[in-house]
DNA sequence: GGTACGCGTGACAGCGTTGTCATTTGCGTG
DNA sequence: CACGCAAATGACAACGCTGTCACGCGTACC
């Protein structure tokens, strides 16, 4: 098939391509039966515009580009299609791209991708966008963007979190409500600031309880299953063990249940197990496990929205906070006598 | 920052603009000296070709496609990152889109899409690479693409797959060699010619033992977890129970694992379970699940690569057959006595 | 010393759209 | 019926690159 292009559709309704344009970008100013004409041809002719003309001509490629560079699997999943279902409501396309990179190289990659492509914008995804030098060049270079960002940052541009210090505070509630006291704590990666905003939660809910995080009972993990297995082993080969284990995510947490079973430690009826994010995994372990939901996909779906809000009106809108959820599964249970 | 073209860059290296594309393109006949003058003033302007002027004036667009409507998250993730991986090393992009649609409907949509973004190819993975009026109208207009395809079909498209009846018969095998004779079957999803093959795999090695898959002991899933819960509950509700249940992927395996704990049958001492796919959660899942580990990274990455060979020369590359592996792990044992 | 040829380079026309601006058309008005 | 003005339409340049072809120059050859 050769190419149908604007011009043939011009040439069969008897119209100049201008009109075409007209007709296909929706603008005033074109009598209803001229329209009704156009239309046909383009429907009998099968034409769909090509993208990269009009992205060339019109300045504008319609299309965004979703970075990251993130450990865990389900999380980006979710991110990815959040991204996209907003993309598809909205008629843009979704460049998704990771990037391994970090500092100038990092940056010198990520412009190059936006300028090459030209994308209209950006959103970019934990751990990327808490880089300060890759923000930094964004603004720079006045690349619209916008962030999937756990954290405080008054900033000037779009963001989208969530409230990872009061989610982790109400899953340590929901453990001391159980009548849990010796609850050990698996930190996440230490790149995001997620992982220190979790702790951050944890502790606050133990000092107002009037608990310190017991010593030895805060591991250092990395968000993936296999440091949710080492530090597991660290966890429960301590004496006394700790009734229950708070993994700042359901990847490590699928690594405390693998350990405790392997130990023959009863979960929930020895030890309780919390992890984070509400992942796919997360209701096919067993028992299932007691979980904050972490809205992914909304984060990506709402941060899109606010992406192309401000790609249309040139004002940032007002940080959004997306609600999380408890989910208190089978995994967490009241303390051992 | 205005946009820098290559007009700038000619004009900073004193060179016409067709100099610098021959440069940027890496083509012959431009002297040494020329061209490093060129390549300076390329670093020195930070120039990056617009992929969409060129993509346009070209007639490649250096990207390809990639389509799915996988119900299995895992798999297409590392789908996914395998054909992004191939399409790096070789300098291409990748556009990602799922489509839902089936019949006309799902035609229409892909080849507008194909046409609208210019696209050199697509790739295909199933279930949309069974799907025959897809394939013919691809075939007929004329768009290149790689299929990763379960099954027979001589075709004349590039062709990728492992080998599902051999995998299956493998891990039958290796049940029957613990001595397992009642072993149940969940099939996988009907739409994925996989699922029939798994099938025909476990028909094969029960055959080839003089047994018949026993009554009731077959049943339809649909490759989820939800299904793999409720095949299981029906299987373990049967007396006699199966001593074997092999489910046709991993995340159905982690229903049945899911379901025998809560009925408090122990794994492997009273039942075994096998996946298939080795996906993420294989490995998560207590105890650790046997599976087959289906290659599914570098069943798109040998994909892409075809594509791009076939780009390149024009002749359809072999079916290429990437292999498989076995992998037990603990959630199989001996037959109870 | 003229011819043929290949290499290095540039001019210019596309690629398929949109943006700008000019032109035509239609209609209400005095 | 002419006039003015807004609505409808078209001509043409521009977007940033590649493809085609033509040109100038140096070298090898007879």
């Amino acid at each position: 098939m050769s190419r149908k292009t604007i011009h043939d559709v011009a040439a069969a309704a008897g119209v100049s391509i201008k009109t075409v344009s007209r007709v296909l970008n929706d603008e005033t100013n074109v009598r209803p039966d001229t329209r009704a004409r156009v239309l046909a041809a383009i429907d009998a002719l099968q034409f769909r515009p090509s993208l990269l003309a009009r992205s060339l001509a019109g300045n504008r490629s319609h299309t965004l580009g979703f970075i990251y560079d993130d450990p865990s699997v389900h999380h980006l999943t979710d991110l990815q299609r959040g991204a996209m279902a907003r993309c598809r409501e909205a008629g843009n396309r979704l460049l998704v791209q990771p990037f391994v990179e970090r500092g100038a190289e990092l940056v010198r990659e990520v412009v190059g991708f936006v300028t090459q492509t030209h994308l209209d914008g950006l959103i970019v995804t934990p751990p990327l966008s808490v880089l300060p030098d890759l923000a930094a060049a964004l603004e720079d270079r006045g690349i619209a963007h916008a962030r999937i960002a756990p954290g405080d940052g008054a900033t000037n541009v779009p963001t989208t979190d969530m409230d990872d210090v009061s989610a982790a505070r109400e899953m340590t509630e929901h453990l001391l409500g159980l009548g849990h006291r010796d609850i050990a704590f698996i930190i996440g990666h230490p790149e995001h600031v997620s992982a220190h905003q979790r702790f951050m939660g944890f502790r606050l809910a133990m000092e107002a309880h009037g608990l310190l995080p017991p010593a030895g009972r805060v591991v250092q993990g990395a968000y993936s299953f296999e440091s949710g297995v080492a530090a597991a082993r660290k966890l429960l080969a301590a004496r006394p063990r700790p009734t229950a284990i708070f993994a700042s995510n359901d990847d490590m947490a699928a690594g405390v249940l693998l350990t405790a079973h392997d130990l023959g430690i009863a979960v929930p009826g020895e030890l309780s197990v919390a992890g984070f994010d509400d992942s796919f995994i997360a209701g096919t372990l067993w028992p299932r496990l007691s979980t904050v939901h972490q809205p992914s996909f909304d984060l990506a779906y709402e941060a899109t929205g606010q992406l192309l809000a401000f790609l249309k009106t040139g004002e940032v809108p007002p940080r959004l906070r997306v609600p999380h959820r408890l989910v208190v599964r089978a995994s967490t249970g009241p303390v051992p006598a």
